[in-house]
DNA sequence: TCAAAAGTGTTATAGATACACCCATGG
DNA sequence: CCATGGGTGTATCTATAACACTTTTGA
């Protein structure tokens, strides 16, 4: 995905003597029911490559960045492209642009990173070239991106633990101990229910709804509501605006 | 700054066919006196542009990505050109890619934010089209730069709040008032002394000499170094290493 | 009525804050 | 010996962690 329409005319010569190449790649994450334990866990779609180099890795899901595209909104776009959904946070995570990154052609990356909603990620379309995996544990990725989605994982684990940014990974209405879930699934550590509970309660945008959550085993939990809005590019934690 | 040699040979048709220009900016703080009170505040070196668009206006250092350099070095050079200093702490920023941020052509702008001992700023040569300003209540610049600052600026007090970062404003040898003063000059509101002092010894990286000022008119106060690495880029507070 | 999760209350601990106080030096 | 900043001690407040306890439901 890096390069590609650039490199189609030129020859080698020609391309040493061109500017760095400008891409735009997405680390995208979002909460799956895991196949062992059933409960949720950090996935991410990857798209197989389909021509040298690297051909036959998995890689994040980007392309060169169009003309018409502010960055954030191509970020977007590719999102939609490979996965059909629609970010419920986008953010960008950092500029790549090693020497050696890409064999061929000099290429800088600038990388977004995403949450989209559980109930949407179900739906994901998925085919031969564009699979799910577990974030933890990947395999070697194509060019640098294995240290990228590392680095996206400990954006995501740091902005979790102060912070309202779990709620972009659930549905529009949550019971407390799934936003717990969130938590203990992405910082990898169980969190006591009794004070997780009055922790949110004290946070703002968290509204309880009149609703219960019914077809468990057990005592009905309330739902609750994120009010802080709901595709809120930069939140409060974040810079005054750097949205150009 | 931002485009220069790649405007050059072309006509403009050319460049809306061209792809988006890279160019690389640097936000460089340092110490300096205040003119008023005496006391240390945050100044940044500016480059008045010599050519359209925004001629006459002040700009961040910057220029086109030369292919030779990482990012990272690209900056670093740039601070080395404009001002004559290397920097004790350079990190990314953000990269801006507004549609409309230069006039003529598409700019993508991967601004780096500096920090260089107060010491070595002293030196720090001005000429007509080099001068040094006071971070805050700065007038309109160039471009979106003006955003920038406030960007970086936000940044800079963030990392002070929590991180071990102000000591690169410093020299070599500081008191513990002197620290002190960088984060009331930074964060613009008082410190406790004393608790500030304890919070200081807990941290790791702050070493004592056996020295002590002299020239004070009371107390000489001991000297302390900072052991953590004087050139570090990224220190313990931040990414695994997205130094790519 | 029992198991298990929802939800509440209570105490212990760690860190931050406020501020009273002593120490050392130049004038 | 006095004014002032360097440096120490200590009480208080607050956020968090730990965990015992009560409530509500499905089976």
């Amino acid at each position: 995905m890096e390069r590609q329409s650039f490199a189609s005319a030129a020859n080698v010569s020609e391309r040493l003597a061109q500017p760095p190449a400008l891409a735009i790649s997405t680390v995208i994450f979002a909460l799956r029911p895991s196949e062992s334990s059933g409960r949720p866990t950090l996935w991410l779609p990857l798209v197989r490559r389909i021509r040298e180099p690297f051909k036959g890795l998995w890689a994040l899901p980007g392309g060169p960045l169009t003309r018409a595209d502010s960055l954030q909104d191509a970020a977007a776009r590719n999102l939609q492209d490979t996965t059909g959904l629609a970010p419920s946070y986008l953010e960008q995570l950092y500029a790549f642009g090693g020497l050696h990154r890409s064999p061929s052609q000099r290429v800088v990356s600038i990388v977004y990173w995403a949450m989209v909603q559980s109930a949407e990620a179900a739906m994901a379309r998925e085919s031969e070239n564009v699979k799910w995996f577990r974030a933890d544990g990947l395999d070697a990725l194509a060019f640098d991106h294995r240290q990228i989605v590392d680095y996206a994982l400990w954006r995501l684990r740091n902005k979790m633990t102060y912070g309202s940014i779990a709620y972009h990974l659930l549905g529009e209405k949550f019971t407390l101990a799934q936003v717990r879930e969130v938590y203990e699934a992405v910082l990898d550590r169980t969190v006591d229910p009794a004070n997780f509970r009055r922790q949110l309660k004290q946070t703002a945008h968290i509204e309880a709804t009149d609703e219960y959550l019914q077809g468990g085993k057990h005592r009905p939990p309330r739902l609750y509501r994120y009010t802080g809005a709901t595709s809120e590019y930069f939140p409060a934690t974040n810079p005054p605006s750097p949205n150009a």
